[in-house]
Parts: structure tokens; C-alpha cells; sequence
RNA sequence: CGGGGUGUAGCUUAGCCUGGUAGAGCGCUACGUUCGGGACGUAGAGGUCGUCAGUUCGAAUCUGACCACCCCGACCA
């Protein structure tokens, strides 16, 4: 039990004018953080209390998930990075913590960075710790800090440098035993949320920069969310829009037939899909070849898609490129001939076809016949084009960004749409870095095998954010039971009585023996003071003992759900609290 | 990193255009009156006006550079 008046919750009746989302804002208001400096937060009682009632109920599930619990440094020597297989994408996330302290200057290369995330040194502990089936499967997890260089943090802990974050890695025999072990995972996730009193959905998930073979997000459905989430409410199909795909493209499609020779005719000026679309030439935008460069690897390469489509970027994964961005217009030129504007991949047109690693295209520009393109000739574009006659295609794939209103591919349903922030990411990782650090075990059959690894991460620190985002109302957050910081609020209007103060402690006492967090606000202030941070802090269950009441022999009980205030005899007070906990915690934790 | 914006008391901000002793509300301190949904009065404390340089008799105000923060885009738990 914590009195008010001892403890340290500083609330505050306007937001700062840093905080942009409701969360935010609740988060400084309610007395739960404090901002350091951008993406660095001070937790203060409050909102410590309630990230380690997070990381607890993590805890639990990890554990009777059969993972195990370890604890690794968080600054890494550089060397372990250097050795692993993503060292280039990485680096520019990580923080430099360079040994430069001896008055020198840092080096060039980092000596040391603040760990990302754990891959690097997990694996290389395994291979030299575990060697044979016997001591398989295993599942490691963490719960600490974690370091990236966010290019833009922002909205509190939401994207933050510095975060707390459970990360977990498992080490299978095989597939099929990784496949389980990704499973135990998926479940235990979905536990974990929903004892946190977030509402959220899994979507199939693109697996960027940490490579591996598929994954799923853990995500909360919020206005504010960095993500969008693609699903259909039919099927139950939902992705990440990085990695979505709808039922646009029949798979037996058959590619029209040519209706003509190809044209060359001039556009001066004309270097946009909207301006072709526009008369006098009228080339409606899904005739369109749209062909872009880009630069993977050190390597030039095009996309094509349609002219009304969007290239999603992240699906250039499927490339095998390890780094690629929008090729320069410098980059260009010498190689297609034109500038951005006036390209296309027709036969014959590029000007140094052997410097581009491949022309991809899309599915859906199969669904183009007699389409028009750039002629790598600035000025002058091609009609006439049809895909199997004219474009030398490297290879056909999903590479176009999915619009709400397709298909499901499942079940041909309209597909929706909504932002959502990603809480927890489960990831199949396949042999990406036992293969890189060697770590292998050796089978019943003596013979040497590579450990099939799995990698899975909470956000802890950004659920806590996501929690309040999604249970708050006009006056204040609206805690979930397991992750308020206390569940009970006793509200003393008359601390100076001291029969008002010794109820309160008995009925604290109740509380507490029935397995609650007690608060007792003992300030001195006014009623409404009290009541409008009562309802600001959002404690679930508040009992409120004031003079009036004790004179009609009653206290009040009201949920923070709810709006109806309950008045409750002396008698049956002690009862009545000892059994809304208890129904409390077990509606909680169902 | 690109584009836009903002820096004045712990918080929210006015003043800046048109240079001349830095203002308010909240919060804080003291006293009094209040006391069931952010009370009222009186008296106070609290400011390198982001930093540095420049223009000027004089700069919060004009100019330049830098820094920090916020918003929009790419990254991610």
C-alpha cells in the first residue's frame, strides 16, 4: 500500500506541447514518464510500476512456454556484428559506444555498439554451449534495454532509442521442430496480450533486415500506428501491407494477344503517368509500363508495374539484395539511355542492357495489353507494347502495394485497410545465422547439422504505450486490471478524520489480501482534485470514504469502466472489496 | 537524410510584423475564506527570451550561423 501523499505522481492538467497522440499526452499527464531528450524516457513510479507488471505477465508466458530465461550485455563488441550476416543493413541502426575515452579520436570502425537486438551473440553462445540433439530444442529469451538509431523517434515510447523490449531465440533440429517451437510462440504472444487487455490481431509479415523465412506481427488496431495492416474480414487473411497480396491476378491468366506494331511517338515533357494519362494522348494509367530504377547492392536494376499501381518496396526483398534504394537520375542515363520519365524495358531500347542486374516485373503488368512505355529516349515514348513480345523480363513477382477494395486472395472478398501498431513480431529464421557463426549439433546419426533458429520480440515498453492508447477515455486512462500500476484507488475526501483514515487501511488491508495493488490518495486537496486524477491515473477500482458518507454509514465503490457509483454499508465493506478483486482478477486473467 | 514548423518561468503561452524597463493563466510559497468533480482573495518567489555572432545609442523583437525540439516521408519492437 502507497500513500499519495509519500509517493510521486506528478500530474499535470495540460499536455506538453511535444505530445502529438492521446497516449502520449496521457502518459506525461498521468504522471508515468518523463521525456530525457528525444526517444529517452525517465519511467517514474507510476508507469514503472506498470512496465514491470508488463514484463511479469511476459515472464509467465515465456516460462510456461518452456522458454529460459537469460540475461546478455547490452554492448556488444563490434567484431561479433562484423561476423554476422547483416552487418552493412545494421550498422546504421546501432549506436557507437567507441572505447574513445583515452583522449583519442573514435576510429573509423566501431570498437563497440549498443545491441539492437540479440541474434549475434545468442548464436555463437549456442554453438559453443550445445552440440549435440540431447540438449535440443532450446529457447532463450531476454526482457532489457534495447538500442537503435531511430532516423525519427517519436511519439513517446512509441519509437523510441531506447526501449525495453523481450526478445527470445530458439534453436530446432529441423524444420518441423522450428515450425513447433515458432508455434508455442504465436500462442504464448496471443496469451501474453490478451492478459494485458490488448485487443490485437496477427498478420503474415515481411521479414526486412532480419531475414529468415516467414513471420507474423503481433498488431494493435490504432489510428496512430506506423503499420497498415491489410485483412479480410471473410477469410480471416490479414498481412502487413509490405507483404499483402490480393487475388488481382488470375493465376491462369493468358497474356493478350499483340494488336499491333510497336510505335515510337513523341511526348515532350511528358515524364509522368498523370501527364500520359492526360489528353491529347489519353493512355489511361493501368496501360502504363511504370519502370523503375533502382540500386541494389551496387548493382542497377528495374521494376516494372503498372502505371496506377505503387511499387511496395519491401517486397524487392524477394530480390536477394541485401541494400536497395531509388537509383539516382546520374545513375540512370548512362545505362537506360533517358532520364526517369522516358524509360521502359523494351528490347533493344536500353542502351547498355548488360549493366542492369535484372528487369522484374510485377504480375499485374501482365494484365497490360498494347501498353505504352518510355522509349529510353527522353521525349518519346512507345505504344504497342505487350509484355511477351516486347519486354525482356528477368522475372515476374509480387513487388506492387495492394489497395483496399482487391480481392482477398483467399476468398475473393473486398479487402480492407487499417493502421495498426506493431507490438510483437514472431520470426522463422531458418539457418541465416547458425549457418554465419557454425553453430551446429550433431544428430543420432553422428552426422553434423545445422540448428534451425527462430527469433520472437514484444515491444514491452511500446505495449505499455499501446495499452493506454487503446483503453482511455475524455478524462484520463482507462487501466486493463493485470497492468495498472495499482487496481485499487482509495480515496480519503477527509484525511484528516481519523475514522476515514482507519477504514481506509482496513479496506486497504482487504484489498491487498485479496491480491490487489492499493493506492490511498491521503492529500490534502479538495474533492475534485482528487476525483479528476483519480480518473486521469485510471486505477481500475475506486473506493471512495468521505465524511458524508461515513455519516449515512456508506462508503462507494465505482469501476473506472463503469459510470454508476456503488454505496456500500460499513458492514459489507470489507466483504465487498475482497470479492470485486477477486472477480477482478479472475475476469482478468481467464 | 529530405521537406515544413517552433524555441519566452516547472507547464500552456502573449509580446516579435512596426527595436526602447518581459506580461498572463496553470503550478509553487505564505495567510485567510472555502471544501463531494481541477475554489476564491491577498501577498510573494520564479526568466541567460535556445546558443553564438552581427546590425544598432539600444535587440525577445532585425540579420546570419549553429543547436534543440515538433510535424510529414524512408527504418523498426
Amino acid at each position: 500500500m502507497k500513500l499519495w501523499s509519500q509517493y510521486f505522481i506528478p500530474t499535470l492538467k495540460e499536455s506538453p506541447a511535444d505530445a502529438e497522440i492521446v497516449s502520449h499526452k496521457l502518459l506525461l499527464r498521468a504522471g508515468l514518464v518523463r521525456k530525457l531528450s528525444g526517444g529517452l524516457y525517465t519511467y517514474l513510479p507510476l508507469g514503472l510500476r506498470s512496465l514491470q507488471k508488463i514484463t511479469q505477465l511476459c515472464r509467465e508466458e515465456m516460462d510456461a512456454a518452456g522458454a529460459i530465461e537469460l540475461w546478455m550485455p547490452h554492448l556488444h563488441p563490434a567484431e561479433f556484428w562484423q561476423a554476422g550476416p547483416r552487418w552493412a543493413a545494421a550498422r546504421e541502426i546501432m549506436y557507437r559506444a567507441d572505447n574513445a575515452g583515452d583522449g583519442r579520436r573514435a576510429p573509423r570502425e566501431p570498437e563497440f555498439v549498443l545491441g539492437p537486438t540479440h541474434e549475434e551473440i545468442i548464436t555463437p553462445l549456442v554453438k559453443t554451449e550445445i552440440t549435440s540433439y540431447r540438449d535440443l530444442p532450446k529457447n532463450f529469451y531476454q526482457i532489457g534495454t534495447k538500442f537503435r538509431n531511430e532516423i525519427r523517434p517519436r511519439y513517446g515510447l512509441m519509437r523510441a532509442r531506447e526501449f525495453v523490449m523481450k526478445d527470445a531465440y530458439s534453436f530446432d533440429v529441423d524444420d518441423e521442430a522450428a515450425i513447433r517451437s515458432y508455434l508455442a510462440m504465436k500462442a504464448a504472444y496471443a496469451r501474453f496480450f490478451a492478459r494485458c487487455g490488448l485487443k490485437t490481431i496477427s498478420v503474415e509479415a515481411d521479414t526486412g533486415v532480419m531475414g529468415g523465412s516467414f513471420s507474423h506481427e503481433f498488431m494493435v488496431p490504432a489510428e496512430v500506428g506506423d503499420d497498415v495492416v491489410v485483412y479480410c474480414e471473410e477469410s480471416g487473411y490479414a498481412a502487413n501491407r509490405e507483404k499483402a497480396s490480393s487475388g488481382l491476378v488470375p493465376a491462369d491468366l493468358v497474356d493478350a494477344a499483340p494488336a499491333g506494331a510497336l510505335e515510337e511517338f513523341p511526348t515532350p515533357g511528358v515524364v509522368t503517368i498523370a501527364a500520359l494519362a492526360a489528353p491529347p494522348f489519353g493512355v489511361a494509367a493501368g496501360l502504363q509500363f511504370k519502370t523503375l530504377l533502382y540500386m541494389g547492392d551496387g548493382k542497377l536494376f528495374a521494376v516494372i508495374v503498372r502505371g496506377g499501381d505503387e511499387l511496395e518496396e519491401a517486397k524487392l526483398g524477394a530480390l536477394g539484395f541485401t541494400l536497395w534504394r531509388p537509383a539516382t537520375p546520374e545513375e540512370i542515363e548512362p545505362v537506360m539511355g533517358a532520364k526517369p520519365g522516358s524509360l521502359g524495358a523494351v528490347r533493344g531500347t536500353i542502351r547498355n542492357p548488360d549493366a542492369l542486374a535484372g528487369v522484374f516485373a510485377d504480375n499485374a503488368v501482365r494484365l497490360i495489353g498494347n501498353g505504352v512505355t518510355g522509349a529510353n529516349r527522353d521525349g518519346f515514348h512507345l505504344r504497342n507494347v505487350n509484355v511477351a513480345r516486347d519486354l525482356a523480363i528477368t522475372r515476374f513477382g509480387d513487388f506492387r502495394r495492394v489497395r483496399e477494395g482487391e480481392q482477398c486472395p483467399k476468398s475473393g472478398h473486398p479487402l480492407k485497410i487499417r493502421r495498426a501498431i506493431e507490438v510483437g513480431h514472431v520470426f522463422k529464421l531458418g539457418t541465416k545465422y547458425s549457418e554465419k557463426f557454425g553453430a551446429v549439433y550433431t544428430d543420432a546419426q553422428k552426422q553434423s547439422r545445422l540448428m534451425i533458429m527462430g527469433c520472437y520480440g514484444i515491444g514491452i515498453s511500446r505495449s505499455l504505450q499501446a495499452v493506454i492508447e487503446q483503453c482511455h477515455d475524455a478524462d484520463g486512462v482507462v487501466w486493463p486490471w493485470n497492468v495498472a500500476p495499482f487496481q485499487v484507488l482509495i480515496v480519503l475526501l477527509d484525511p484528516q478524520m481519523p475514522e476515514a483514515a482507519e477504514l481506509g487501511r482496513k479496506l486497504a488491508a482487504a484489498a491487498e489480501a485479496a491480491g490487489a495493488d492499493v493506492l490511498v490518495d491521503d492529500r490534502a486537496e479538495r474533492p475534485g482534485v482528487k476525483f479528476k486524477d483519480a480518473d486521469l491515473i485510471g486505477l481500475p477500482l475506486r473506493i471512495t470514504i468521505g465524511g458524508r458518507g461515513l455519516k449515512e454509514g456508506v462508503i462507494e465503490m465505482k469501476w473506472r469502466t463503469e459510470k454508476d457509483v456503488a454505496k456500500v454499508p460499513l458492514a459489507e465493506a470489507e466483504e465487498r472489496v475482497r470479492s470485486a478483486v477477486a472477480a477482478a482478477r479472475q475476469a482478468a486473467n481467464v
